[in-house]
DNA sequence: ATGCTATTTGCAATAATGTTGCAATTGAAT
DNA sequence: ATTCAATTGCAACATTATTGCAAATAGCAT
């Protein structure tokens, strides 16, 4: 599926900025910050547009942040858009990377009574196999 | 143990702000938020010493960081002092509060060949069940 | 192709959050 | 009481994010 079409899908009007963002996302292997986004996009846009299709494409499920340590925020490939389930994030301590574990499914909690919960965030932070490769 | 022997025997110099901070932490329910502490506290303090202090008790495991969405922070006594398991956070979306769910530990998740761990956060995001018997 | 309209963009201003350097102050050990 | 390292408060600055508004644009109808 390519970028035009998944905005076509959900009625958002197809514009360069949101089409770059999902292609720049759909190619990255990682989780990419908004820098990194940038980075990779030919065009250039005003960081409030940047927000903006940001919040557009989290709203309409396309794409998902990733937190961590309240300052790095990453965006990645929803999991409506890969048929994949909702799974944990690995974030490297040394590389700075966000991954998207695919393989590691998020559990459903046991909640005490009167709770409901609607989603859960597993990030799990250490060392990625290509730094441990280096130490 | 008293919040002045917390910093003793990290030896920590005992400071208003800090004794302060772990005194409002202590007696909390829920986790708190930067300015429901300054709310709580006696004396006024600069912003720049409340991080300092927050930064400082962090680093010491006295207390621990939950963040909900890159902007929401909240401060909750560490499992250090309180002597129980690494736990699940719930956020409750209604009342906007994060609570330490003690009884519902992390568990220790399979990585793939090469990765290494060395902390999981886990955030539940529902609704809590004060707010749940207001609907 | 042309025009219309609601949506989206860019800009300026503003807010919130967090950090750094440095001088003044304070804790606690002697 | 004296001393000294640690801590505080202040000012300045950096980063991240949001809002209002006019200009530009996408997508639709003609």
């Amino acid at each position: 599926m390519k970028p035009v079409d998944i905005l076509n899908s959900h009625n958002l009007k197809r514009t360069s900025c949101r089409e770059g963002i999902i292609d720049v996302v759909m190619k990255a292997s990682q989780a990419l910050s908004e820098i990194e986004i940038r980075e990779r996009l030919t065009g250039n846009y005003d960081r409030t547009t940047f927000y903006r299709s940001f919040k557009t494409l989290e709203e309409y499920k396309i794409i998902h942040k990733i937190v961590v340590d309240n300052q790095l925020v990453k965006y990645a490939l929803d999991n409506t858009v890969t048929h994949k389930n909702k799974h944990a994030h690995f974030y490297c301590n040394e590389c700075n990377t966000v991954k998207c574990m695919e393989n590691i499914p998020v559990q459903k909690y046991q909640l005490p009574d009167g709770y409901s919960d609607i989603e859960t965030e597993v990030l799990i932070k250490g060392t990625c196999a290509h730094c441990k490769m280096e130490d």
